[in-house]
DNA sequence: GGCGGAAGCCAAAGCGCTTTGGATTTCTTT
DNA sequence: AAAGAAATCCAAAGCGCTTTGGCTTCCGCC
């Protein structure tokens, strides 16, 4: 069933038909209510390349996804998807995703924005001046960076997680407890979330007059087995920390590891608090110790950044609009005062 | 540039080029070079909407995305998409989700075979007698299952690893080391895969005379969670498992966890095997002790369904053809003799 | 020398939609 | 009752590509 088809069926024109559907005033409303029956009742949609070509409207948001042997996804990424599919499925948006070569991504950026091949894409895990966002910016596309860049010449549109307050909170409770001698596992240090977090640390630490020395920071790719490994490294350390903020909740089953093969135990000997982007498949609370952690839904903020996104399509959002959302600090089990 | 601006550019008609750069033999093999040299030179991309619109090719494989508040996509997602991405990259495939409720699944793939969106698709976690299947083969689009379902009426494309076979040896081996009690904590048996594992279990008992009783049967999701709950009751049964078969690497997590709360150890009072995925963020040598294993990388899985899907849409691959991959076991600490 | 057939190229017709620029009808207004 | 305004609707022109159905040339051959 195609307009021609419709409209015919329908006596009237295709010019009014499709006004009629996209909500254009020059037809009477008991026309519309006609068409919009009819169409309703022979399942008519209208062919979306035909519409793109004809409107430049994709009706898809887009993301470009590096691929290749060296380059992991992580599960952070599909619970993303998971909040934004949720919304944009109510919205008749549809995702492309564009795999590409690490080094192509600019290329990928342009082919699909000269293509027109979606109304708005989404960057994540920026790095700092990230290349992209500025790519973006200058090709005009609607965009939301989820998570921060920093050092562009321009203001951009994102949404991000306080992870400065997050882990400035979370240290100066850790402090408070005594604890004097707090390290840092952190995500890889190119990108900004990690800076961040690194950052906040290093802030309640100095508000303390402490320091966070270059032993007691490990900047790795998040995985269980790097967690392991860093953690033994500050154990084995002779300034060995007594607490612990770990960026991942995966890095944190290999810290935990690490702590039981030392014979140490948490929050006994070490203290632990991590980041906790809420899986359903792994939850803090199920630690063996329950894990204290700083919070925030990373499926949320796929929502969020898609319906987002529809409002920019849509031109109801514009200019660089950022948004940044509180952090909870969850209280467990695994914290306690610094061992004498 | 489009075709007009690049056909005047050669003094060509748009006829000549397209059929130049799509290889078509009416044109001189001299034209063809002149064509498309200037073609790559002016970085010349035919608009997908446009030759889509034209032939009703797509360039785009789909996933039809179930997704809502009581849907939770696993990791397992991300690592087949990695996977499907590393091929669609080198193939100038995108790829569409379409996030869809639960309840919508048909009229989604309707919709997108009917607007000519996608050229293929590919469906996961299948169940027995799968109406998507059913659905897809009557639409009569290039389509690959990810797994198989049973009880249909006809044969369809797939690829799937050997889960029966798998499991079968996993529980003979422990059969072998001496063990009569045998439990599995198996994925949710709506999925046919989770069928195939118990089936392949019982098999292996089965031929050593052995059964599974109920109680020492679970399924259920696959989240750390449910693999400490169910092992905590496995263990606290009057009849304990000496051995137990795990699904997911996940699961085994919240094994471990809760054979070390009741006091046990692996492998002197539980030995252990679990199927591996192989996700880069969670290896089974890495648990307190080494897992043993049924492994097949679900990422090399996602890539060999983009290359069959794109053969498909080629059509150098037709008809129903099955692939069923032999799964590893590879041994490591965590299985011994049963305990006398 | 003329004819048949390749070889090489082109004009134009779609693909299904949106949108511009009227045309027609109906309703007000004076 | 005539004229202007408003309300409806329509024909046709794109959007950028592929493809059908010719139309020229250019050879080779009898």
């Amino acid at each position: 069933m195609n307009l021609k088809q419709l409209s015919h069926m329908l006596s009237l024109s295709q010019t009014t038909v499709s006004r009629a559907l996209n909500g254009y005033p020059e037809v009477s409303e008991e026309t519309r209510r006609r068409v919009m029956d009819a169409a309703k009742r022979h399942g008519y949609r209208p062919n979306p390349s035909a519409r793109r070509l004809a409107t430049g409207k994709a009706g898809m948001i887009g993301y470009v996804m590096p691929t290749g042997a060296s380059v992991d996804m992580d599960p952070h990424f599909v619970e993303f998807l998971s909040g934004l599919g949720d919304y944009a499925r109510s919205h008749d948006l549809d995702l492309v995703l564009s795999p590409t070569a690490a080094d192509e991504e600019e290329t990928t950026y342009r082919r699909i924005v000269a293509n027109k091949q979606v109304d708005a894409v989404y960057v994540s895990s920026p790095r700092p001046a990230d290349r992209r966002v500025a790519l973006l910016e200058h090709l005009g596309i609607p965009y939301i960076v989820h998570g921060r860049t920093e050092g562009l010449d321009f203001e951009y549109p994102f949404l991000d997680i306080d992870n400065e307050a997050a882990f400035q909170e979370a240290t100066r409770l850790l402090i408070q407890l005594g604890h004097t001698k707090v390290a840092l596992i952190n995500g890889d240090d190119s990108q900004t979330f990690a800076i961040h977090r690194e950052r906040g640390l290093k802030k309640a630490l100095a508000a303390s007059g402490l320091k966070l020395p270059a032993h007691r920071l490990i900047s790795v790719a998040m995985t269980e087995e790097n967690g392991y490994r860093a953690t033994r490294r500050l154990l084995e350390h002779d300034e060995a920390p007594t607490a612990i903020v770990c960026s991942s909740l995966f890095m944190t089953l290999g810290v935990v590891r690490a702590i039981r093969d030392l014979g140490l135990s948490v929050p006994a000997d070490v203290s632990l608090i991590a980041h906790d982007d809420v899986f359903p498949w792994l939850k803090p609370e199920n630690f063996s110790v329950p894990l204290s952690t700083t919070r925030s839904s990373i499926r949320a903020a796929g929502a969020r950044v898609a319906e987002r996104l529809a409002a920019r399509i849509s031109g109801l959002e514009t200019g660089p609009r950022g948004e940044i959302w509180p952090v909870d600090l969850v209280v467990r089990g695994s914290i306690a005062g610094a061992p004498a």
